[in-house]
DNA sequence: GTGAAAGCGCTAACAT
DNA sequence: ATGTTAGCGCTTTCAC
């Protein structure tokens, strides 16, 4: 059997279709409580559902909103991607996601894929790696920059971390306790969030007079990432705390800490950046400074709406907070 | 500026619109060579790019699937959503995803939404939770239940994990290294994945003649399932192995264990279940079975595939793995 | 308050 | 080999 259409409905209600399109949509004109009462019984009888692809085709509003993330199985982008979801759903529209695999080509052909979906807006999380950053101006689709600041050249407004305070912050809490020698665990890349944080823990060491020399930058592999770690921890420069730049790093430095038999926080004290639950849940606890995923999310997603009505928005940039747990020395 | 559509696409080429579609599709009809090339040049330079809503309004694909999980954010359904979003798209759909948070309702509202958005098909990881099993048989559009079987009274396919099997195998491994009391750590739910998994493992432990009473049942938060955990191995129903049914609950096994000085695998040894990344990263590293995630997507798609071209598709079992480590007491 | 009709951008059957 | 045309199911203007 076929699916009813409004068609149908109207013909069971012995109405037109538009009567049925005012019912469907509370306007744009107004119909007598009978005709509408009518209409809705001719709806619930045949089951009928609204064709949503029909009406995006007619409208030009999809209730579709592409978001492209380079990992959506890294715990950061996790979250990210399931704050978002729930932040659209809740306005009404759903989330087709795209992981870029931390490769511009990739990220383009998402975004030229979503744009042809005509979604009603891209989020977009760039990955952090060298090489020209496309900017996506031919799309012809509202895009905001969540994450990572929008590509020079891009007009396109940005939902990102204060991530250089964010750093300051990490480092400050740090120096709070009394250690010396800190560390700074971090990524390659020269630009973007984790570099920003980085920048933020070399100025609150130059503001403590302390060297700014003792920094480990690992890429993206994490495997990699924990031998790098370990030739650190078990080299003469293992700094007494290590600031690390996301909560992935910092994660695998309490592994490779547990894995030599140094005890944090005694031997090594920890905090990371991100704000993630991995961090809620790790032995010992770490400590993170991040905000809200649901706030930036929800912000996200505002912005989104903001630009679809012309009023061009503001670049967002939300405050960091401190969660101090176990692996600091906090506690 | 408005984009271009197929019309000025064909009034610049000089030909007729039904022209610039066979160039598109590749056919069903031939196309000159000259012409097309005619075509080619016309796109390239309006930097024409086709609208998906209506090739999707007028053929009935859509390339479009929805996928919708208890929680996206959480390591088990993380993974599998990747991998989902990987084969869809290496098959040229994009994903729609679905957050249900462990609720029937929710998972029907997207269901439905997604429905009306006339996806091409429908992934659905249902949520172990009590309380009648929705249907999804008014939908009318293709479903394959994915890691829980279909409910009862629903002919979709499904492609899940030998579950039980792998219970027995878990265990039957611990039994391997000689240990004797094996307890379960297991979830709620009666029936579902994790119900099978500990099913296997009172299969192996009769077949072993011992006894099946050391069980925990803990629920769905987090907090409240490490309190449980804590409560059990500080009691003298400590076992002296613990066969987890799934990986979330053996990490946090590892981590109440490092909180309470417990050494894992000498004072403990523990083993997973799902294979997750999150099992290769912990310390000490977590035994885990499971399945190659990027195998069960694929089994999905395709699964979905074969549902719309009408051959009614077997249900797929997938075989359980294990990935020895040294929670366990290997290495 | 309701109906008729145009048209969103596309596919594909039917003409030529 | 190419052009013409009828819709897909909907929204909304315009008439009544």
């Amino acid at each position: 059997m076929q699916r009813a259409t409004r068609d149908d409905v109207a013909r069971l209600a012995g109405t037109s279709p538009a009567v049925v399109s005012y019912v469907l949509n509370n306007g744009p004109r107004p119909v007598a409580p009978a005709t509408r009462a009518r209409v809705e019984q001719a709806i619930a009888e045949l089951g009928y559902r609204p064709n949503l692809v029909a009406r995006a085709l007619r409208s030009t509003r999809s209730n579709v909103l592409g978001l492209v993330v380079p990992d959506s199985s890294e715990g950061y982008f996790t979250q990210l991607t399931h704050a978002v979801e729930r932040a659209a759903f809740a306005r009404g529209s759903l989330v087709l996601l795209g992981n870029s695999a931390f490769s511009r080509e990739q990220e383009l052909r998402y975004a030229e894929s979503l744009a042809n979906m005509r979604v009603d807006g891209l989020l977009l999380v760039r990955a952090e790696i060298a090489g020209a950053a496309a900017t996506h101006s031919t799309l012809d689709v509202p895009v905001v920059y969540l994450h990572h600041r929008a590509p020079s050249g891009s007009a396109a407004p940005s939902v990102v971390l204060d991530n250089k305070a964010g750093g300051r912050l990490t480092t400050e809490h740090l120096l709070g306790h009394g250690y010396r020698e800190i560390g700074c665990l971090t990524g390659t890349a020269r630009s973007g969030p984790v570099a920003d944080r980085a920048r933020g823990w070399t100025e609150a060491m130059r503001a403590a007079k302390r060297s700014t020399g003792n920094v480990v930058r690992t890429g993206l592999d994490r495997h990699a990432a924990r031998a790098d770690i370990r030739r650190w921890l078990q080299s003469p420069e293992r700094p007494r705390a290590i600031m690390a730049t996301a909560d992935g790093l910092a994660l695998d430095t309490l592994t490779v800490a547990a894995e030599l038999g140094l005890s944090v926080p005694k031997d090594l004290a920890v905090i990371g950046f991100g704000g993630t639950d991995a961090a809620a849940h790790s032995w010992p606890a770490l400590s993170t400074a991040g905000h809200s995923f649901d706030d930036f999310a929800d912000a996200a997603v505002s912005t989104l709406d903001e630009l679809r009505e012309n009023t061009q928005p503001e670049d967002r940039v939300l405050d960091v907070h401190l969660t101090a747990r176990a692996s600091c020395g906090c506690e």
